[in-house]
DNA sequence: TCTGGCACTCGACTGTAGCGAGTGCCAGTC
DNA sequence: GACTGGCACTCGCTACAGTCGAGTGCCAGA
């Protein structure tokens, strides 16, 4: 079922001109504001063919037409043509992401970023542990019993955790013990770790076997087995720009999967290469976000991606723009995790 | 123009009935659901006289009552008793807190149960680092000029940052930098280490002064100069509850509010002792906040306070409840990280 | 000092009418 | 055959008038 070209024209005109009015577009606004070439009455029988595709529909009986779903997806895969960030975005980009000084930070000026340009929420996952490697682990001394772990990921990430021995250690055998795992595990993917680890404890000598097997246990568990992800989110009160228009007059659904980190990963960190992805309303899995849009890709040094990073925003969001701005930050990311 | 008893008992049953209903209650409502042992008409005339005072006022003629920010004030500081937590509670609280294995974790598990427990908006502050002592500081070296300092604080607190040197350096100068450092700075609160930093300069052999010297500076700059705060926020779509009647019909300036890190530190990070602090709408010194009330006190191991939490919800919220459950969770959360 | 009664106010709701944006369809034109 | 101008029709939005009822203030009387 083909659409010509002019009908093609006409849905990325409706949806141009609905992104930014936020109203209904009718078919003689159509033809005052585009270059068409031809009438309002042209434009209606264009309009009634694309209604039955399914692209666009009438909110009432006398109201001008809306993209549908089914509408943004065509105008995003077809339609739209990428829109090259200003220089002074570009310049933003990089004034406030140079002076960061650790990676939280690094995160943080991220996600504020994105939700500033974009005038959405914005979301960036730390660095995945599991695609991290270990730099160095380092053993705090607490009490006799007690030590603190630290783990410094080559990302930038560093994790910590209260490790309870089994019996008392002596200070000397805690340097043992970390030039130990030291030896074994620097320089390896944290989720290459679990068999390295029982030849970690099986390589010990005897009397620091227990405590290793402890520690062992801790770093599995807590670093490992339930991946330990981090996120951050910003912009929540864009969400309200638009006035309750969007996201079908209640923010809850909205907040509340914003409230989950399970969901916000489940939108942002499934990233395999670097390719950036488009979910377009109801493409979204989560119920909640059924009347939300989301733009997310994944960045890393180089071309290894360690994390995702994206933007959610009502489908009627400006996709070219924010499509730019999204690509633009995370490269720009990227490169400053690749100086590190 | 005392209140005899009478009139505060009305007052006290305006608040309770208009947070309970969240509608203006009128004198007939108010006799019949409170134990007054008067007729509506005299009510009215208590009315009358409580408005006059400015503790209530009437959206509109002929509507019921609203307590003002004033009225609420009068309650919470006279008219309200203490509403013990529920042993469901109690357990809920123990249990959730129980499971946290770091500090991170502690202060998440910590905002999520303030914010269900309180159905509002929760807002924990990290330990202080400027409340916090030194327990170790590690190098690790990732190049010949660049190494990552990491501290740990007594309080849980883990904080990295990258150290560009000024001249390359051999591992075991490293090693002497550590020991130098560990030696002079271990135990001292953060805040009082700006004297000791130049002693620690001075003494360093000619050698490593210069590498002692950025140290420092990345030491003081990041972590005692611009006092690095963290938060955890959570609950925001709690702010939906209530349907747009409560923050006068706008989310925007109350979720913009929560995204200023600089505003929730005044909210909650200004708490000296450990008393529990209510302030009431107008009473809050952030505009955008003027519609909302924030419950807040100090928490720490023991009687030393380290941070802030508390919550913050519309002026009409129930302040007994949400009174008693911050000061259950603060004291729990002490006794947690007393243990550590 | 409290109470019952009464007149009054005013927001909320309902029904009606007019307006206008926008459509679908049809006959006519290039 | 594709496009266009014209026209009748739909229907949401706004304004307006009328009614209802909750709640008040005030006053005379117990």
């Amino acid at each position: 079922m083909g659409l010509d070209d002019r009908k093609l024209a006409v849905l990325r005109a409706i949806v141009e001109d609905y992104v930014a009015t936020q109203e209904p577009v009718g078919s003689r606004a159509l033809v005052e504001r585009h270059q068409l070439g031809v009438s309002p009455a042209t434009v209606r029988n264009d309009m009634a063919v694309l209604e039955e595709e399914g692209y666009i529909r009438q909110p009432h009986t006398s109201a001008g037409r809306v993209p549908t779903d089914r509408g943004y997806r065509l105008f995003v895969d077809r339609l739209s043509r990428v829109k090259p960030l200003s220089p002074a975005e570009r310049r933003a980009i990089e004034r406030f992401l140079a002076g960061a000084v650790d990676l939280d930070d690094v995160v943080h000026r991220t996600v504020r970023l994105l939700a500033q340009l974009t005038r959405q929420v914005a979301v960036v996952q730390y660095p995945s542990l599991a695609r991290s490697r270990v730099r160095h682990l380092e053993l705090v001394p607490i009490s006799t019993t007690r030590l603190t772990l630290v783990m410094i990921a080559d990302t930038g990430r560093v994790e910590q955790r209260l490790v309870e021995l089994p019996a008392p250690l002596l200070a000397d055998a805690v340097i043992d013990l970390r030039r130990l795992a030291n030896e074994k595990l620097v320089g390896v993917r944290l989720s290459d770790t679990p068999p390295l680890v029982q030849a970690l404890i099986d390589e010990s000598p005897p009397h620091l076997r227990p405590a290793m097997t402890t520690l062992s246990t801790v770093l599995l568990e807590t670093l490992v087995e339930r991946h330990e992800e981090r996120l951050a989110l910003a912009g929540t009160a864009n969400l309200t720009r638009g006035g309750l228009l969007d996201f079908q007059g209640s923010l809850r659904p909205v907040l509340e999967a914003l409230e989950e980190e399970v969901v916000l990963l489940k939108l942002i960190g499934e990233v395999e290469a670097s390719t950036l992805r488009v979910r377009i309303g109801d493409e979204n899995e989560i119920d909640n976000l059924r009347a939300a849009s989301v733009v997310s890709t994944g960045y890393g040094p180089g071309a290894t991606i360690v994390g995702g990073m994206g933007v959610l925003g009502p489908t009627r969001m400006d996709y070219p723009g924010t499509i730019a701005t999204v690509r633009a930050v995370a490269r720009y990311v990227g490169e400053l995790l690749a100086q590190n």
